[in-house]
DNA sequence: CATGAATGAGAGTTCATTCAT
DNA sequence: TATGAATGAACTCTCATTCAT
């Protein structure tokens, strides 16, 4: 773990031979800290160790934030961003079975990528601000309801079958939110590879399509 | 006589209602104590909290179980019996797509089933002791090796066709263990009902399945 | 200091022979904390000193109260009936003058007599909470309210002769709310001569009255 | 050569200028320092707040003053000079009587008047450095001695009749100094008018003199 | 069996102060 | 002259745990 953050540790080192900005600092300390609040939850993680990662001293982290929860706050923030670039980069035409499998893709992709994703995916939101805690919730209900959307859209173009699009639009967030729990990064699985297989996963199933008459099969796409 | 060896019984028979007693007062720390743990998170979840739920002072805690952490241990373990046992009940003939199906029915319904069950698929195991983590990992294993089998049984016997058995094993258990996070009891999703909807998206995906000969699909079900 | 809080430690030490009850406790803290708010200010009293005045450890007085500032209210709740009882019993016939001589005597009893007292005068209440600096701020607007009015009255009745009874009982207050500057008990004024005197400084002033002929009075100036 | 003069000469203006600046930027800081000492106490006063209110850097306070206790020290010289002046101003012919009326009025004007004789009257001297500590005690010392001499004066020369000094003197510093706790700058009380009625207040008391008949005088106690 | 009372360790946070520049 | 960045010490408060009874 401390190895991890070795990178994360290199601006100070840097700063001993020259300056350089707030902003790198400040990033520096974030993704410590993103990382930290994933291996132990944010209560657990302690200003101390997070400290001692940085290898600053304590009331140095105050400088650049001014609590914890700032600190929390701009780890959600930054994942917000990360999670909505990807998202709104997601290809959205085809069938709705099109657009969920792109979706699906680029979600799973935000999380198992970037710290800040898997963040918002997993920490408990209850430590927030009213205001953060806000933004983060409507992202989650945006993008639970663009699932839903794009089911609906697919069972009204005929390309999706499932009797209720909420239980598999909770299904398949599951399932990524989840990810942070077992991925490694660094492990022998890539991340494009974690997230098409996912997208297949739901789209397919596990049951041989073997039958399938190709003329049938997707005809928009 | 009678009377005398009544009597003499007696400390034998107080011992069993006390045991039954104590037994009973256990259960109920662990009920309260899943619960508790579930909603606050285990570090967040204190012991004042705990006992003022049970309206007994903290020390009385102390009585029935050792510290906090082997009430933790006991919630883990009830929460393994619960989950084996729907698990060893599972149906597990058929192809490996019919073994999969039951299993994941089996395992949805223990986690939604029970505080127990979502105990061991929601809480870190990070601050149980060696002992018992080893004994949850290994569940977890297990589980994973079972559906990783059904998978492979699957691909061979030509039921099922995905490119990775890992990574499939990894997303079903992902979006189970994340019910926790969404279900809450009472509400309009009967346990049944999303095991069952779980079960058929794993299986059949997303992906209308309109032109499937009936003769090739699912004979079993 | 330590020698004068030594009766404020008894109950602890007593406790080792007998148990004592949890209100004698949370009193000795009272006397204790008040002593030492007065001593140093309630910012800088630490909880650390007050523990170790008591020779507790500091999270015994958690036990006794939630916070500091609970404590800090303590002392002020219990100032209030101090000065409220004596002043309650402060006589009430006769002109204004002698009304205000009766009152004057009774609130500088309050204050020089009682740690509480002291409290209520002395304490910054900015670091109350609304509800209790509410308490305090009524309490003191009644002090010079009633002031005012027996003032007012010695005007009406021409027993008094001042320009403005604002800037009286303003002059009044202060004076008697600074003697815990200066007052140390044990001294060689006894706390009836202190309260005596100011209500005599007050009602004659300093001014010889014997031989004034009427005329000649303010000639001086 | 007077250009080379000048340009010599220039080190030296400048270092005037400079030296004005610095003096002038200095003042600043005392004013500020004393108005946000006033406010907040000593203590409670944060060198951060400080350097916002005079919109400088932190650091920058430290060129200026070698520590927080150093301001205070200057803000203590700058009112013993102010206070000093006005009180050596004061008459000091007539009665003992008339002296010390003087005398109260100048007391008081100094503290309602400045900020810095303000936070002699009001400030705790505990924190300041022994050198200091005693110069201010010496100070007040030097203000009770003269205000009970006085006295002293006038109970000799027949123009004041009060049975202790001491404790006179202690009302009329106190009700001064608390002066600083109710009055506020810009308020509908002038500096002149407190001071005025301050003096006659203590001088006459309350009580009415006009109609006193010499024998009826103090015969209540 | 059960409790009131207490503790040690550690949390987040603030602040006067000081480097290097 | 003046600053951005950092620190050490201190603070209030919490919590799992444990005595003595």
């Amino acid at each position: 773990m401390t190895k991890d953050l070795s990178h994360a540790r290199e601006p100070w080192k840097a700063f001993q031979v020259r300056q350089r900005n707030l902003d790198e600092k400040r990033d520096a300390v974030l993704l410590s800290a993103a990382h930290l609040f994933l291996e132990r939850g944010y209560r657990q993680a302690s200003m101390s160790e997070l400290a001692r990662l940085l290898k600053i001293t304590k009331p140095a982290l105050y400088y650049y934030f001014r609590n914890k929860e700032e600190i929390l706050v701009a780890c959600y923030k930054a994942g917000i961003t990360v999670i909505e670039t990807l998202l709104d980069g997601a290809a959205t035409h085809g069938t709705g079975l099109d657009k969920i499998r792109a979706y699906v893709e680029a979600y799973t992709t935000a999380v198992v990528m970037h710290d800040f994703g898997r963040c918002v995916a997993m920490l408990d939101d209850a430590e927030l601000s009213t205001r953060t805690r806000q933004q983060v919730r409507n992202l989650k209900r945006k993008i639970d309801a663009t699932m839903r959307a794009y089911i609906e859209e697919g069972i009204a173009d005929g390309s999706i079958a499932v009797p209720d699009a909420k239980i598999a639009s909770f299904a398949m967030a599951g399932a990524i939110n989840w990810i942070g729990i077992w991925y490694k990064p660094g492990g022998p699985l890539s991340a494009s590879e974690i997230a098409s297989q996912f997208a297949t996963l739901f789209v397919d199933g596990l049951r041989t399509r073997a039958a399938v008459p190709v003329r049938q099969q997707n005809s928009a796409r």
